[in-house]
RNA sequence: GGGCCCAUGGUCUAGUUGGUCAUGACGUCACCCUCACACGGUGGAGGUCCUGGGUUCAAAUCCCAGUGGGCCCA
């Protein structure tokens, strides 16, 4: 027997640690079946889960675990994004450990995060996502770094990797490179100088307008708009840069904004985007003034200054120059490092050598083929499309980084060809693995490359790692591309985009048919939950306050592409409708135990039963239909009311006399189970512990491992008679009960005499109404009873007379109500040209009268209820 | 500046191939400790469906403009 009291936490314990000793969900490539693959997206291992790993990971969860109750052979890995920069700033700074001392830095790393996959695998388990995790991957494992080094081989062979000086982000506090996807604009307080600048060989000077003073040592030319007719005059001549004495040349393009400052800018290599394409388009000199780690450097006294102070003393000697002509306070755009466990540094633009993945020349292509993705919502799309389109920077891969996986590549130290590693000899870490062979030029000496992947590398092949690409021929051909990438909006232009381009690259097939996004987690104040804006919930709180499956209904409630809040009343309502399924669960068990269902067939059950049994059918349907498309919060929804007042304030109360008196008992108990058997089967994906635990306890006899390896319930009785009749039933007691309520009588309260009149044959259902209701003497008459009524209004059936009748449907309106008693007895009738029909009515209000007096009589279109 | 999403009773929310007492939750009020459940049940009150205009017999739903909020991008 269930206990007494729901327990979540009890029993979602217990469950979870017979599915991993089960290997319940363990991926069995040679079973029968369709083979459903989910490429899940791998967490950073920062060693604890946050709101919105949860909610990837319980609709992924879901996803598996339906697809494999709808007869899928299922694979669902999961792994691990190892290599990120918050990993080696806990090594550095908590553990103490040099970055010079590669080997023992890495080797912390790895131990540090092996510990955070641990952790987190944990968690996981505990909000009860069982992906297989025999096949789990990480990115720091060499079987993983092989996959990676391979693919950039291959796209190096293919002209799709370069090596390149070329002006690139650079974060100048972390040090490294960044691609454009980890940058971002944020609106700052700023000052805009106004600067003049002396024409070289005329006593004459333009003013400028700049936000960087301090990238003056960089300037290489002056821009005005051509239909500028206030520095036409300046063309071609050149200005002298006060304090570096250097001369530049006065252009004209159409990129400048008249309207900004004084309308003439200056180009500095670099200050922004547009600086590198005026310098590529009149082939300016580069003068870059600015170190690694965010100094200027630019000779005399401007030598290792930090940029802010740069800028003062600059500001300061123009104005004693008395070339300053104003400040201005302004908003302006300034470009931070924002991407992941981001520093918010302000970012540079410097020329450096470093390694790029050809990106723009394939924006085309990658267009056309994310149309051949499934986007799940549709919308979707429209994101990937917008990043997609506005690629103009070719993807730079390369990080000044130590945790990572090495760029495969070594530098002869004579003629600078660029090596690649030998194919068979992957992995390798050309840090400290040297190439075997001899240079074209015949040289056997390398610089192995220090720099090692950006983590997007890594993790844009999760498709062709689990897949095991390159390695099972069978295994691939078997499992990519993957059925479906589940994740959140934020990653489309990250890790949706690196990952169709790459595998599509190299296999020439999309790696998934379909995708399926989800929105951000807010916090209860329906703001993104975040840290800096404190309202941050961590998953633990509502596991250890309720349970899994409370936590779980919360998540899959959310509605596709949608923001979604956190809220612990929809938590404290989950709890309580696992309270709800328990108790129902319990009284079933207890009622069915000693009934003999064995002889029972379907055409032996009462109204009622067949009622609920085909809104059991209903509700299968709709969960078949609606889920196959993703959308779970309606079928959790449903399934929900069915449970709660459907069956639990329906149903059983309807039966219980039923069952305590031994009348019909059989076919109830037959009835109840069937509706426990396939309910615990609908909810079993939302609600996985609670679901197991019933189903173990009441269904044993199936003799399955696990409610999760059944097959979605398919349910399909309809008995359209036993329907409306039960909807009738409802309706009575419903009235009834409406009745007592605003007699104030208690809803058990013994009833003498109730008469229903109706036209139906509705005798199998008196019983139902009279026991369930309490009344002593229920009558069934046909015809009317002895009453007056006034029409009070007449809803007619817009969506028919609507079209029938256009303009004339207020008209009709009237008339229906004029003659509603005609109507009534002839089915169709002819006023005034209109022809009338007793279909278009919907419904009609009335009240009653007995000898002037309101009474207690409830009408609805097939019955009237008079209580005496 | 461009794009996308959103605006529904006190709070949150369902609902858009247009069809008429607008869904549900939480809260609130009244009644009921009825042998599965008071983490329960029954009934009630509470809404100009952001504003303005348009299309239509009919608009929360479609179109236009505006206001407010969120996200992404320049």
């Amino acid at each position: 027997m269930l206990d007494k009291d729901y327990d979540g936490k009890k029993i979602e314990k217990k469950w979870q640690n017979y599915w991993l000793e089960q290997e319940i969900f363990k991926f069995n490539p040679d079973r029968e079946g369709k083979v459903y693959v989910l490429d899940t997206p791998p967490p950073f291992t920062s060693g604890s889960l946050h709101m919105g790993h949860v909610m990837d990971f319980t609709w992924i969860d879901f996803i598996q675990r339906y697809k494999r109750m709808r007869g899928f052979n299922v694979y669902c890995p999961q792994g691990f994004d190892c290599h990120g920069l918050p990993t080696e700033l806990k090594v550095e700074h908590e553990f103490k450990i040099s970055k010079n001392d590669k080997e023992a830095f890495i080797e912390k790393c790895k131990e540090w995060t092996a510990y955070c996959v641990d952790k987190m695998r944990k968690q996981m388990t505990d909000i009860g996502y069982f992906p297989d995790w025999s096949r789990m991957y990480l990115t720091m494992r060499p079987e993983y770094i092989k996959l990676i080094q391979k693919t950039l081989i291959d796209f190096y062979n293919k002209g799709y990797l370069f090596r390149e000086k070329h002006p690139i982000l650079w974060c100048p506090k972390c040090m490294t490179a960044l691609a454009k996807a980890e940058v971002g604009y944020e609106e700052k307080e700023g000052k805009l100088y106004y600067l003049k600048l002396p024409v070289e060989g005329e006593n004459e000077h333009v003013e400028i307008a700049t936000t960087r003073p301090e990238l003056m040592p960089s300037c290489v030319g002056v821009f005005f708009n051509p239909k500028d007719p206030r520095y036409l005059k300046f063309r071609d001549k050149n200005v002298t840069l006060p304090i570096f004495g250097r001369n530049v040349p006065i252009l004209s393009d159409e990129e400048v904004d008249m309207s900004f400052g004084t309308g003439i800018v200056y180009c500095c290599t670099y200050g922004d985007e547009q600086d590198i394409l005026w310098q590529k388009k009149y082939d300016l000199e580069v003068i870059t003034s600015i170190t690694e780690d965010g100094k200027l450097n630019a000779g005399k006294n401007y030598v290792n200054l930090p940029i802010k102070e740069a800028r003062k003393i600059i500001v300061s000697e123009l104005n004693s120059l008395g070339l300053l002509i104003k400040e201005e306070k302004i908003k302006h755009r300034v470009l931070l490092h924002v991407e992941r466990g981001s520093c918010k540094s302000p970012i540079e633009l410097l020329p450096m050598e470093q390694y790029f993945i050809n990106v723009k020349d394939y924006k085309n292509h990658l267009i056309e083929i994310g149309k051949n993705i499934s986007w799940n919502p549709e919308y979707m799309y429209n994101r990937f499309y917008d990043w997609t389109d506005s690629m103009d920077w070719d993807w730079i891969i390369s990080r000044q980084r130590v945790f990572g996986t090495p760029i495969p590549f070594w530098k002869c130290k004579e003629c600078g060809e660029l090596i690649p590693a030998k194919e068979d000899l992957l992995p390798v870490d050309p840090r400290f693995d040297m190439p075997k062979e001899k240079c074209k030029c015949g040289s056997t000496k390398f610089i192995g490359e220090s720099d090692v992947c950006d983590c997007w590398v890594d993790s844009s092949a999760t498709p062709l790692a689990i897949s095991k690409y390159n390695v099972d021929e069978s295994f691939f051909s078997k499992t990519y591309p993957s059925t479906i990438r589940p994740q959140g909006y934020e990653i489309i232009r990250t890790w949706l985009f690196y990952t169709l381009f790459r595998c599509n690259l190299i296999t020439g097939i999309n790696p998934w048919k379909e995708t399926i996004i989800h929105g951000m987690v807010a916090g209860p104040d329906g703001r993104k939950m975040s840290k800096s804006l404190g309202n941050v919930i961590e998953p633990d709180e509502p596991l250890s306050k309720y349970c899994a499956d409370a936590l779980r209904q919360w998540a899959l409630l959310a509605s596709k592409g949608e923001d979604f809040p956190f809220t612990w009343k929809e938590i404290e309502h989950g709890n309580r409708f696992l309270t709800k399924l328990w108790n129902v669960s319990r009284f079933i068990e207890m009622n069915i135990a000693d009934a003999n269902m064995s002889n029972i067939s379907f055409d032996l059950l009462t109204t009622s039963d067949k009622w609920i049994l085909s809104k059991l059918t209903d509700l299968t349907k709709l969960a078949r239909k609606e889920l196959d498309d993703y959308n779970f919060a309606i079928v959790l929804k449903e399934i929900r009311t069915f449970i709660w007042h459907e069956v639990a304030d329906n149903y059983i109360e309807i039966v219980k006399y039923r069952l305590y008196n031994n009348i019909k008992k059989d076919e109830a108990a037959f009835t109840l189970k069937t509706l426990l058997r396939n309910l615990i089967g609908l909810i079993s994906p939302y609600t996985p512990h609670i679901s197991e635990e019933i189903y173990n306890e009441i269904f044993s006899e199936e003799k399955i491992n696990s409610i999760h390896l059944t097959e979605y319930p398919s349910f399909d009785f309809y008995d359209k008679d036993a329907s409306e009749k039960g909807e009738m039933l409802k309706d009575i007691t419903v009235a009834i009960r409406r009745y007592k309520s605003e007699l104030k009588m208690p809803l058990n309260a013994p009833i003498h005499s109730v008469i229903v009149y109706t036209e139906k044959n509705i005798k199998e259902i008196k019983e139902d109404i009279s026991n369930s209701m309490n009344i002593s003497n229920l009558e069934l008459k046909e015809g009317k009873p002895d009453i007056d009524e006034k029409i009070i209004e007449v809803i007619p059936r817009y969506d028919i007379i609507g079209p029938k009748f256009g303009k004339d449907v207020q008209k009709v309106k009237i008339l229906l109500k004029d003659n509603l008693s005609k109507l009534e007895e002839n089915g169709q009738i002819t006023v005034e040209g209109f022809d009338l029909n007793r279909d278009y009515i919907e419904r009609v209000e009335r009240e009653f009268f007995k000898k002037g007096k309101r009474v207690n009589v409830i009408k609805d279109k097939n019955f009237i209820v008079e209580i005496l």
